[in-house]
DNA sequence: TCGCCGTTATTGTCTATACAAAAGCCGAGG
DNA sequence: CCTCGGCTTTTGTATAGACAATAACGGCGA
């Protein structure tokens, strides 16, 4: 069998884009680790029995985002990871704390299940009464509240998270791993803490704050919506850009 | 003379890029309003004498960023404006601010030439002593202070800059405008306002604020640093991604 | 007048081909 | 041994052609 025998085209949507899908998922899965070297674009024109202008076309998207970097004969390999991605893509403060060589800890606050009152259906965009299981959970780095989360499940667009083990694994994460998402939209701002949060993230009442809020959805179903607030300084979120070339 | 006459290509790289730059060019600059009417495929490529594909290429580019939206049969346009592109591409606070049907207005508040202090220096990311032009000003809409902008422009990188007429274009506006760049950096982050903030931003002092930081690349070369805090309230980030799907 | 349906303009995708540009590789020559 | 130059792999760009999907439009009939 072929060293790359997981990667696989699914059926869904255009060439390019199962394509993408079946190099960047090995990436983002952490199965490929950076510098691993991508079968060119003659190889997977044959695997895949298409253009190579198709493979080009998914390459390059690819390689504009940063998942891969691509040299003339040398070659495509996967890329080393930078901060951007974690910005703008999805964003998961256990993977951010891992890679910083802190631990990771979550204490678990809140866990409600039931029909979403108006407010919560509002900002989680589904019919009111949709089952919805409502988190609230304080993560810490090396013992060090980081940041205070609040979120909102669309149970029926996640089975399943009713049993997973939310303390073992941040639900983030879990949603990451287990819910395929096509759509996500952050929107990033600052507030002052409000008693509860200043309570468990340890600082006065009122001190700035860093809030990050991120829909998903899978299709026209919204998946999750997370509040996610830090204190001033423990979190800065950064990109790096291009004029934007295609 | 047709009445796209504005657009041209500029023989600087890839046919596809110099197709981009002559779509995107008048709709950031606002000659373009949204939901103009861009001229179809068919039309663009007799214009430019390219191939269908270079054009679509170029449109599909534009079309993923949200610049322009397109729809089979009807044709393509200039997209309605969200909050969106602002937040990963460069960002000007006045177009920002006209779009949402305000004033803007803008009070200089110092303006300094000389050689970079060490700390100047530091963050610029200059040698020492560099020529910079340092700006500190206050950006309102209709009237309400809503942005404290704190600049650094590399003289070298920006000639020209000294002789702007600072008073009526933001100095954000006038580099964008005349000084290409070909890397930026954002780090987004909350602060608390700090005095002299606070007085010019009609805040109180110690109250949240959002800052964003941006360092601007000519190649190497640093064109400019700014860093920019808003009040809690006025400003929201928002992006909008796919699982980045090309 | 209104609704339905075929026409057609426009974008979306894919293929096959071609040439250009970069850069690793390797061998010839010193 | 080292260096230089050519060979070759790999990516980058562009073209022409084809067909599919979509939806606006216009005309026709009730």
């Amino acid at each position: 069998m072929s060293p790359d025998s997981d990667i696989a085209l699914d059926g869904e949507g255009p060439l390019h884009q199962q394509i993408r899908r079946a190099i960047a998922r090995p990436i983002l899965a952490g199965r490929w680790p950076p510098g691993r070297r991508i079968p060119s674009e003659h190889e997977l024109m044959q695997r895949f029995g298409v253009s190579r202008m198709t493979v080009n076309r998914a390459l390059a998207s690819l390689a504009n985002e940063g998942l891969i970097a691509r040299k003339r004969k040398a070659g495509t390999v996967v890329a080393i990871p930078s901060a951007e991605r974690a910005v703008f893509e999805i964003w998961d403060i256990s993977a951010e704390i891992a890679r910083s060589g802190a631990t990771h800890s979550m204490t678990l606050i809140r866990r409600e299940v039931g029909p979403a009152a108006p407010a919560e259906a509002d900002v989680l965009r589904v019919p009111a009464d949709t089952p919805i299981l409502r988190l609230v959970l304080c993560h810490a780095s090396d013992g060090e509240p980081i940041q205070f989360e609040d979120r909102l499940v669309n149970i029926a667009a996640a089975p399943g998270i009713l049993s997973a083990r939310l303390e073992d694994i941040a639900p983030g994460r879990w949603l990451l791993d287990h819910v395929p998402w096509t759509e996500a939209e952050h929107a990033i701002r600052a507030a002052e803490a409000n008693a509860e949060i200043a309570a468990h993230l340890k600082i006065r009442r009122g001190s700035a704050c860093l809030v990050v809020e991120r829909h998903t959805w899978r299709g026209d179903t919204p998946i999750t919506f997370a509040r996610l607030t830090s204190p001033a300084g423990a979190q800065v979120l950064v990109g790096r850009f291009r004029p934007s070339a295609g």
